[in-house]
DNA sequence: TGCGAAGGGTTCGAATTTGAACAATCGGTA
DNA sequence: TACCGATTGTTCAAATTCGAACCCTTCGCA
């Protein structure tokens, strides 16, 4: 209950540089060969690895921990591009989907192979398997915990 | 060098939510509890580590990995604000010093002890100790490494 | 000494992000 | 059926972030 021991401490900043520094690398790489940013390229992931292709925005939002209207923005910047279109559900017309078009999962593939290479070799390669394991097991039940405190309907992990 | 393994994949995508989680609930615990954002708050946390408490520019940005423009105005609220002063250097005109003022220290310890209950909370206690310590020594190795390819002279960790 | 390259911060405009309204719709319940 | 609260996504203004251009200073070297 009292201040963070300097293990628990180091943790913490460890877990916050990485991801710092990540995104800066992945927003570099991502736009030098495929001209998007990192959230573009995630949120594009998302859309191809779900059923269909689509998502609900909610559920699009609360996957890549952005606001709805930060959401609204960038799906209106992919959709200008025409690398994403929106469809509103018949059963529930205050629903929109976002679908991903044809042309925006070439564009993902773009950016897929450079984007892997640099997590493999700024994450994965660092690391041992045994390391790699723990990290993915431990973060992901902090992540399900949070969640599970939140009313996030879409699933991820 | 192939494409990663769901498990790698997974690991990346852990990493990538959990920060992104504890950065939205660490920024709403810090503006109810001492008005500022997470990023002023690693600013001065940073601040307050550092000897006489004070640092560069350049280190605070390269260790907080924002882009300098960003920090002049980060620095620039928190200025006005009373909670830092900045001061430069007899030996080099360019550099400028960011120092921590008594008020910003104490607005500091405003805002620590729910910030650090929420690091334990999410991420201390769901973890093992061994767990714990195995992302400490990864990912601050990957820090290191990342860091090491880059020019950054402030050393952190 | 004098020159050119590199370093250190700031300034500026454009892009993005946020949070607080807002309008529209759904669900359950009387 | 009619109503009230909860959901969904958007809009809007303000705050923040980024990158490139810029100015001044320092350093290495002839």
């Amino acid at each position: 209950m009292g201040r963070l021991s300097t293990e628990e401490h180091r943790a913490w900043t460890a877990l916050r540089t990485t991801y710092a520094l990540l995104h800066q690398r992945m927003d570099q790489q991502l736009k030098r060969d495929a001209g998007m940013s990192h959230l573009q390229y995630e949120i594009l992931a998302r859309l191809a690895a779900a059923p269909e292709r689509e998502l609900r925005m909610t559920s699009l939002a609360c996957a890549v921990a952005g606001s709805k209207s930060g959401l609204t923005y960038q799906i209106g910047q992919l959709e200008q591009s025409g690398l994403v279109s929106r469809r509103t559900c018949p059963s529930d017309v205050r629903a929109v989907y976002a679908v991903l078009t044809e042309e925006g999962a070439s564009r993902l593939s773009l950016g897929a192979p450079g984007h892997g290479a640099l997590v493999r070799e700024l994450l994965v390669d660092v690391l041992t398997p045994e390391q790699l394991r723990v990290l993915a097991e431990g973060l992901g039940e902090a992540n399900r915990r949070m969640q599970a405190a939140e009313d996030c309907g879409g699933s991820f992990g």
